[in-house]
DNA sequence: TTTTGGTGCTCTGCATGCAATTCATGCCAA
DNA sequence: TTGGCATGAATTGCATGCAGAGCACCAAAA
């Protein structure tokens, strides 16, 4: 009844599976794909972990069909590892990814900063503000859940004002990555003060309309965010 | 027995599909969603037919588990349409999805090459002059398709010099799209003399690994590539 | 004790069958 | 003639059954 299996056999902590509950929505495969996706970046999956179908379709409470299908397209997005005639895994992130990680992660946000400078309407910069306020409260209250919240959707409002459809895709799929590599890293609290004050530049650059600042503090910011997040990184996350 | 299906009734020129003669390869739907991508790719299945399950697995010899899950796959890759109960399609491209298109390319590539002129290795920098000094003979002989494959190869080993598997794999998503509208533009052979010799300047400047020059020069050659497939995009390509 | 060959089982991969939804055709009424 | 509607076929979506590949465990020999 256990979805979640390790390669070796470890303590493994109970793995809470709704068993369908949820409302009308498209096809189950969908369905499927979201719910796994939002388990393996929660870590409630844990990277390595095995994906044994029978399980786990039992487990959604659908058949193997859709979630082969779902565990597909997971693997597109790099989120599942298929290796043939095997169970799929969890994809693995060692360090050497995170780094190529952010490295992308910033090279794609400096170009949408740069065309959000000039693109960006009114309305989504009075928004950014706003976030940015909020931001700022919930980090001088502590609330470390709610700050990422919010700096993450700062970011995706940010390539979103890029109007390019194709660039807000690459990144939404890289940035699913990096979520699961951010809840594997410690609190990285010492990076807050540092991190608010690179959003507050990097909004003035954008209310500036300055592409090339915008673009270049924005992928400095990224960057800064990658290294501190590697160097909280748990070094033993699974294996021994 | 046609598994190309137009929206509106018009003369189907003929689609030949192997049935399926290839090797000892990996699952079928794999194979599948290789074939179907070149295929697309190619053109010979249409921007917007209809993909019929039924039709597709009979043409490609196997069942409709296997190519349901390769029509997912291209999906996230872009290529295909999925609507809800309705037979997937083969993804239309618009002039301003083109025009977003090239820029996102244009992005990742200059990223790709600021970090190529840093690392990219002395083996690959002799393949690129290689593959620049074949480009231009066949540039020389008027051998168009060869000189695209040569270009796309050139594209293609900048990225990988960059080292960075995420700009990589997020690259060659875009790239199958970019190849679609390039094959429903009309010859732009007035643009060779200008690619040709910004390719000689973007391979002068990884030479001189100068990140900034290479990333300036080569997003201004994909931006240049880009509006000028624009200009001679057969603007009726399917519909009337 | 270590290594090698065998054996059984589990799991993936694919094919097929059935139900639900959608689209098209034709009919009827205004 | 035109608009709306009902009916039918076609197609997707999902579940299940079966064959093949891989892995683990076990036994036997060096």
């Amino acid at each position: 009844m256990d979805p979640v299996r390790r390669p070796r056999g470890r303590p493994r902590k109970p793995v809470l599976l709704e068993p369908a509950g949820l409302g009308p929505r498209r096809g189950l495969h969908d369905q499927a794909a979201e719910r796994l996706r939002a388990l393996i970046v929660a870590g409630t999956l844990p990277a390595g972990a095995a994906l044994v179908e029978t399980e786990l379709s039992a487990a959604l409470g659908i058949s193997r069909t859709p979630l082969r299908e779902a565990l597909k397209l997971l693997a597109v997005e790099g989120l599942v590892e298929l290796r043939p005639n095997r169970s799929p895994r969890v994809a693995e992130l060692c360090a050497d990814a995170v780094t190529e990680l952010f490295e992308a992660i910033a090279a794609i946000e400096r170009a949408a900063a740069e065309l959000a400078a000039r693109r960006i309407a009114p309305a989504e910069l009075e928004r950014l503000r706003r976030l940015q306020t909020e931001m700022e409260a919930h980090h001088a209250a502590g609330a470390l859940a709610s700050y990422f919240a919010l700096n993450q959707q700062i970011h995706a409002l940010i390539v979103a004002s890029a109007r390019n459809a194709y660039l807000r895709e690459a990144h939404e799929a890289l940035h699913a990555r990096a979520e699961i590599a951010r809840r594997r890293a410690l609190d990285s609290r010492a990076r807050w003060d540092e991190s608010v004050a690179e959003h507050r530049a990097i909004l003035a650059a954008l209310e500036a309309r300055d592409p090339e600042r915008a673009g270049r503090l924005l992928a400095d910011h990224v960057g800064h965010t990658g290294t501190a997040l590697l160097a909280g990184l748990d070094s033993t996350p699974d294996a021994a």
